[in-house]
DNA sequence: AATATTAAGTAAATCGATTTAGTAAACATA
DNA sequence: TATGTTTACTAAATCGATTTACTTAATATT
């Protein structure tokens, strides 16, 4: 039971054939270099009776061409990212490819170590979501002939491949869905990050806000305290709170401020909680059952792991120079829960 | 700009050396193979200069290893899964190696599909959630002499590395804990695998509730509805709670039953959900926001994810032969909140 | 001075494929 | 019959490393 590996040359010396006709035929490339038919079927007869399968480092090596796409995410274990990854994998093996998580927490010296460590390995394509200041690291990806799509965000004067969601149209709509609820005095908590996704959506609250003759309540939360420990997040949050205890609604910006927001709100403020207008980008699958269920505006999870590996494949099989630059912008859906509603 | 990708031939040309030596060099057998501290230094100075990185496709098709390492689950995007593999990540890649996550659904024949697409590929070892069915697929794996870590379940008369959590153990105190607050009509719900972790689990919650001199009330949900509809998972966890309406305290075998339970509680029956005593198995991060905040089994995602990765390690660097295998038990933590506590 | 040992390196095989540039025989054409 | 084409196949180079088995010159030993 030993299963030894055949290589093609055992299956040239079985057949008394060279390891070119091999190759030839299991390429499938037998009628285009005129290989007879009698050959080609003890090839591949024998092929199938061994159970041969190609060495794919080897394969690699000679083709320059891994079959392994990148995903970099910020954190594989956020459920947005999982989501995603979960989805992608699915088609990625199906079409023949393998695909590498990894997790950069928006750190641009962990993303560059990631890149320059996957610079050893052959990468066929990349899938990025990009922290803050790889801008340059990018381009000499780009440059360098690889496939690149950025996602979520992106640098707006660097023309590449991305795929987003309509961050300010959401962003306005959500806040705009407060507002006709007739919350007055809505906070918007994000980060201090300078990315296109968080600018997006503090465009579109700005934007509902003015046009609603309200006033804005800004909260941003250092970068750093993110994705260091839970306790300074809260202390952030709560530390507003405080101090403008005149809210009637937040707006949190991603699914792990809304996260800390809620456990502020419930150490410290636990009635205020039900009258409070909540709303928050990206949905989880637990603010349908939490009380009460908290609105969100959704991102379609399968339409861009969809979009983001259909673009990947079409990059990887056309010719990289001739391919257009493609950049999508998705929809996300606003699901309105009891959270943001209220009768007055 | 153009970054052409050098080889150890470029060096050795460079230098007028051959490429043997700058590979002794590079590989720091520069003083065993006897290599003069001049050249030695020429080479390694040039080759920083250039910023030389070995192809990894060619190392790996010459030694065998490829630096790759395969996590296999059941869903990636699965919180618990998730964590994991987030601390994972980090480990492998700063001990060189990468990590290829994938999810089998617990269904054997994906599972077998997925091994066997990575055998084409040099994978040099294996962490497998494994589905139940696979036992002889694990078995030709070790056959090979590739090294394969099982864990959150195994099985018993296969002799293989596992990690695992004490599960019966675990279970018993969670049914214990309940019993201790005078609940008297404990359902508990798992999935109708026969797989360890299940039946450990069960086990526990059997021997609490004969000691207690009290009746079991166990509900199986079928296998196929997990992964399909969550529909279907909760349509059966609601058959069951309309049936008997009489217990007064749940008790989930893991953290996605647990989900769907809540969500049928919260829709059908909302009041019910404060008189009840509810605990679960894997806790999740809004678990402890929830209101009621849900008590958990809480497993220890850092410890298990630094044994995986130390026993791997170790395989890797020793000989698997002359290897020991390694069965390790962790324990688990149980997180007490306000869903399983009564004050009469 | 003859021999043994060590130092400092290199040529070539190898891993397992793909691919280019052939060749020999069979057949067709003028 | 001489030449051109086609068929059916193969030798050898190549991808970029690692590693074994030398080689040559210098130094040490008796």
């Amino acid at each position: 039971m030993k299963n030894k590996r055949y290589s093609i040359k055992d299956i040239a010396a079985a057949n008394g054939v060279s390891v070119t006709t091999v190759s030839f035929v299991l390429n499938g490339k037998a009628q285009e270099k005129k290989i007879s038919e009698a050959v080609t079927n003890k090839i591949l007869k024998y092929a199938k009776k061994i159970n041969y399968k190609p060495n794919h480092t080897a394969q690699s090596l000679r083709t320059g061409k891994s079959k392994i796409i990148v995903f970099m995410v910020e954190d594989i274990s956020n459920y947005f990212f999982a989501k995603l990854a979960r989805i992608m994998e699915d088609i990625a093996y199906k079409k023949g490819y393998k695909v590498l998580f990894c997790s950069h927490e928006n750190n641009d010296e962990k993303s560059i170590d990631l890149i320059d460590l996957f610079k050893d390995t052959q990468i066929d394509g990349y899938i990025i979501i990009p922290s803050p200041g790889i801008k340059s690291k990018i381009e000499e990806l780009i440059e360098e002939g690889i496939p690149v799509i950025l996602f979520d965000r992106y640098f707006p004067e660097l023309d590449t491949n991305y795929v987003v969601v309509n961050n300010k149209e959401a962003s306005y709509n959500a806040t705009r869905h407060l507002i006709d609820n007739k919350f007055k005095n809505i906070g918007f908590i994000l980060t201090d990050v300078e990315q296109t996704q968080m600018i997006d959506r503090l465009e579109g609250y700005k934007e509902a806000i003015f046009e609603a003759g309200l006033e804005e309540n800004i909260i941003k939360i250092s970068r750093q305290d993110i994705h260091l420990t839970d306790g300074a997040k809260k202390s952030s949050i709560q530390g507003f709170l405080e101090k403008t205890p005149d809210l009637d609604a937040l707006y949190f910006a991603t699914n792990y401020l809304a996260l800390s927001g809620l456990k502020v709100l419930n150490e410290n403020f636990p009635d205020y909680i039900n009258k409070l207008g909540i709303i928050t980008f990206d949905d989880l699958d637990f603010f349908e059952i939490y009380r009460p269920s908290i609105s969100a505006v959704s991102q379609p999870f399968t339409e861009i792991a969809q979009t983001l590996m259909s673009l990947m494949l079409s990059l990887l099989k056309n010719d990289i120079k001739s391919s257009p630059i493609t950049q999508i912008k998705l929809k996300t859906n606003l699901i309105i829960r009891s959270s943001s509603h209220r009768d007055n």
